[in-house]
Order: C-alpha cells, then structure tokens, then sequence
DNA sequence: GTCGATGTTATCAA
DNA sequence: TTTGATAACATCGA
C-alpha cells in the first residue's frame, strides 16, 4: 500500500509527533516482523529517546539518541498507530512502543509482511552500505532521469517499479505517471524519446509532491499516525479506475497485466508501443 | 463457499 | 538480462 508519499507522510508524522519522546518499553507479539530479534529491540530501544526520523526509498529509519536505528518497510499494509497506550492488543498489532507518557506507537499490518531491524550505529552503516536502492525521483534532473531510461531494455513499467533503479514508485504512482506522460506501460524503456522521459520525470515529480501535500492515497489500509486515511485518491486519474472515461480523452480506460501487476491506462493517449505488448491485435 | 485480486519484494526457474 | 511464476498473509468482493 505505502509508496513514497504515503511513506514520507507517516515519516512526517513521525517527525512531528513522536520525535523527542523516550522509549519505556517495547512489546513484541509476533516475532518474524523483528528480523533483527525481538528481544535485540526491545534492549535497543528501552529508555531510548528518538532523535529522528528518516526515509530511503520505502524504507523508514528511526534513529535513537545513541545512534542506533530502527528500520522499518511496511511492505503492502503496514500501518503506524500512535495513540493512548493498549491494554488489550488491537488487532494485527505486532509491536507497540510504549512511552514514558502513557502513549505507544503501534506497528499493526495485516498481512504480515512488513518488517523491521533494530541496529546499532555499526550495523546500520553496514546496512545501508549494502543496500541496493536507485536514486530518490526528486534526486534527478529530468534529463538525468532520461539517460538512466536509455540503454534498458526492459518495458518501461516494471522498470520503474524496481527499486534499485529508482526508489519509491510503487503500483498507483507509475500507472498515474505513465498516464500523465502519455507512455504505454509496456513499452520498452529504450524506446521512449529522451523528450518524453523528461516530460515522465516532470509529471512523475509533481504527482509525488501533489500527493505528499495531500497526504498519500487511501484506497485501502493506508493512514497516517492518527489514523485518517490520505486525499489524493481522489486526484487519481486512472489507478483503479477500469472502465471510467478517460479525464483527457473520455475514452474509457482499461486494466491489463504488465510484469504481472494490475495496469491502468487509456490505450488511446498511452499508445501501445509498434512490436505489440500484452492486449496487441489478435492473430 | 470459492475464486481472484490487493498497494511489496525476494527468490527461483526458464 | 529479463521475465514470469510463486510465496509470504489476511481480507474483501464478485
């Protein structure tokens, strides 16, 4: 669920509301989502205040006030909860730092896929070094962005969502972006003119600060630290959309499969590339 | 009740 | 190199 402006709204939520607090005790209640151990953590943290907050991609990273850090990928529908402490676990909570104050942060996610590491400054360094993660999109020029797109010959939409050639896009995001550029998703990255990669990275570029500023998408599990869900879902012009007239040329959309992920698109102003990608004519 | 899909990503096979 | 399928898991809607 989370992709870059939903991450960077909780990374600010974060910032705001639970920077300076310290840490009295943390509760693990299903093991697997602290890869690093849960009983590591909760050493880690206890009597800790949080210094700050940070993101790297979808990746959050809390940093304590000894320079450890705590890393966390929500995955498809990690949330963070902040308010009064539990008594009684709510549900799909797997771990609640409770503060000094009588409040906790809690990590709640469904499906279980969302993680985090708790590490030592060393181990963080070690870990950060070793990651394998693109450029952040507001990093690049558009035309920097371009001469990356060239020489890949991979379609354009699963390239964009691999997260060590750029960092944050995830599924609602491309599909908008591709759809603002006028590019067909399953075109190959090569064959986009280097005018129009720059034109992505433009449309790219503000559909992620649009987003932050109104807080990410909420199509599902997402919300903030409070709890409310974001508003740019209703800015959306084609992510789940399926069979709604295209906003620019009133055709209706359509939803295929490109790298075996739900697309949206309007195959009038996304035009499919020459060679005939998934829905081409039939034989 | 069953089937398919869901925003992520690591892994394995072709 | 790139791709497709699969798995991790719970829930929802058709």
């Amino acid at each position: 669920m989370p992709e870059l402006p939903e991450v960077e709204t909780i990374v600010q939520d974060l910032r705001g509301l639970v920077v300076g607090r310290r840490v009295d005790r943390v509760s693990v209640t299903l093991n697997k989502v602290v890869r690093t151990g849960p009983r590591r953590l909760a050493r880690l943290a206890h009597g800790r205040v949080i210094a700050e907050v940070g993101r790297r991609g979808k990746f959050i990273i809390i940093a304590l006030d000894d320079g450890s850090r705590i890393v966390v990928h929500l995955k498809m529908t990690g949330q963070f909860l902040l308010g009064p402490a539990p008594t009684k676990r709510p549900k799909h909570v797997h771990v609640v730092f409770f503060f000094e104050d009588g409040e906790a942060l809690m990590f709640r996610d469904m499906r279980q896929f969302g993680y985090m590491l708790g590490l030592s400054p060393e181990e963080f360094e070690a870990w950060s070094s070793g990651l394998e993660l693109g450029p952040e999109p507001f990093d690049l020029s558009p035309r920097e962005f371009a001469a990356l797109l060239a020489g890949r010959r991979g379609r354009i939409k699963p390239l964009l969502l691999n997260q060590c050639f750029i960092s944050g896009l995830g599924n609602i995001y491309v599909d908008e972006s591709l759809f603002a550029a006028g590019i067909h998703p399953a075109c190959p990255a090569d064959a986009v003119p280097e005018e129009q990669a720059a034109r992505l990275h433009e449309r790219m570029c503000s559909i992620l600060e649009e987003a932050i500023g109104l807080r990410g998408s909420t199509t599902s599990d997402y919300v903030g630290l409070r709890g409310v869900g974001g508003e740019f879902q209703n800015r959306h012009q084609v992510y789940g959309k399926k069979g709604e007239n295209c906003p620019r040329c009133g055709l209706a959309l359509t939803r295929c499969v490109v790298g075996g992920r739900g697309t949206h698109l309007c195959e009038c102003c996304q035009p499919a590339p020459k060679a005939g990608p998934p829905s081409g004519p039939k034989p």
